[in-house]
DNA sequence: GAGTGGTCTAGACCACACG
DNA sequence: GTGTGGTCTAGACCACTCT
């Protein structure tokens, strides 16, 4: 047994905690991120990497993973190994501002399965699905897709109605509809999810990415009169929520080059 | 070009979108999830499916991995892998019910860094640290430290107020101040993390698994008068906020035992 | 002991960005 | 072309759980 802890000896094993390798290195790396490394900078490369700390470039890799998750690097295929920026904290206001907001397009089709029952509508009944994305700082953060049945946006133009090509302008016509109604509230959820090919197509991530799925609910006259799915980066962001008033929270980026080409 | 695009052909490559094998690999994995499987079933190991789907084991994993930060999946080493319970919707509530916390202990001493710029006081005074777990369904699902000035609860008893020693007296002495506080808000916010050594081992979880760090700010007379970090499992957690009166969002558990056990 | 997931290795090749 | 991160492989051994 001793010889076993012994053998297997990642250079700071201790008989007591068999602590994995990639988490040591990632402790390791914490450490020099905090003391020796500015938001920006590049790191050595992997291989280099991996070398000096005599593991293997997948065990480094690991910690790396871990490293990116908690949105401490940014790795960029074929440039190198980032120090991410802190990250953004991103409002989700009661009435969030709507400048931050650029639409993409509407469609009108069914909604998925949990939308359409938390609608309380069938679930081949086609709604209107409003696409757009959460710009911060000149960047997509977030992607977003609002269902809105047919019956609390009834003056959409017949020309979008009966259609089911994408388009901004249903888009339009049917956010300014939705303003118009008088909500009894909203409710909200958070939990983690990776983005799927559609919604990594808009943030311009590689499927899989990481990212808070935050779901809201309008309520109106006893129903839910709409439910929006919201799709945040989760290595850049930080959702806030409630802070009456304070709205920024966001440092003044120096180096918000870092985040700037995703 | 088109040689090696087919020497790699991953069985169902095409020219045009050479997705990862990996990702593929989940896509399948995800339909039959949601087709063939109930919650709490036991996978086909992982050695028998990575020959199943003529891939190594490594890139089964990659794609395990994926759905198990989902919570599709649940990982039990020397036991195998099951189809998960749909996350438990974790209600944030204004006044969170208060039987749903488990105390833990109370220490006195400096709060991290931000933590103590939050609160606005010396990096190196001295704080009320609370520890307490959430628990749901007879499990932990989060663990929270929260952070209070001296100033804010005068009344502790000397005996704790001297020493470092971490107790739950202390605890519920804080509790008890803090609750009789009016508090003008609460401004939260929500990110990713990973859970470390201290964290890990009260969800009784290994380090680096993904949490959901919530952030609480208890504003009181134009300041902040305490600080709360609560890790939930991302796993497991789906946190709700502002759901007025809809507390449950959580489905009766028939397979409520995969779970159970951590 | 047998079976499972977790860690680690060494090496190969691919996709992408840049000069 | 050169250098970077991203994917994939085949194999080994460890830690854990159950019988």
């Amino acid at each position: 047994m001793g010889t076993t802890q012994a053998a297997r000896g990642n250079g700071v094993a201790v008989a007591d905690a068999p602590e994995p390798k990639y988490w040591h290195l990632r402790t390791v790396l914490v450490r020099a991120l905090d003391s020796e490394f500015q938001a920006g900078e590049v790191l050595p490369n992997e291989r280099d990497l991996s070398a000096r700390f005599g593991v293997a470039r997948a065990t480094l890799r690991q910690a790396l993973d871990q490293l990116e998750l908690e949105g401490r690097l940014v790795r960029r295929r074929g440039i190198g190994t980032l120090v991410a920026a802190p990250r953004m904290g991103v409002p989700v206001a009661e009435t969030a501002g709507r400048d931050s907001w650029r639409i993409v397009d509407a469609g009108y089709a069914p909604a998925p399965a949990a939308v359409a029952t938390t609608l309380g509508i069938p679930a081949d009944e086609p709604v209107h699905a409003v696409r757009r994305l959460r710009m911060m700082h000149g960047q997509a953060i977030g992607a977003e897709t609002l269902y809105v049945p047919d019956a609390v946006v009834p003056h959409v133009p017949a020309i979008f109605a009966k259609s089911s090509i994408a388009d901004s302008s249903r888009a339009r016509s049917v956010l300014r509809q939705l303003q118009r109604l008088e909500l009894d509230g909203e409710s909200r959820t958070v939990e983690l999810g990776v983005a799927e090919e559609e919604q990594a197509r808009m943030l311009e991530r590689p499927p899989g990415t990481p990212v808070l799925v935050l779901t809201t609910r309008y309520q109106a006259q006893g129903g839910t009169a709409a439910v929006a799915v919201s799709t945040y980066r989760a290595d850049m962001c930080r959702l806030t929520f409630g802070a009456s008033g304070v709205v920024d929270v966001t440092p003044a980026a120096p180096a918000a080059e870092v985040r700037t080409a995703s």
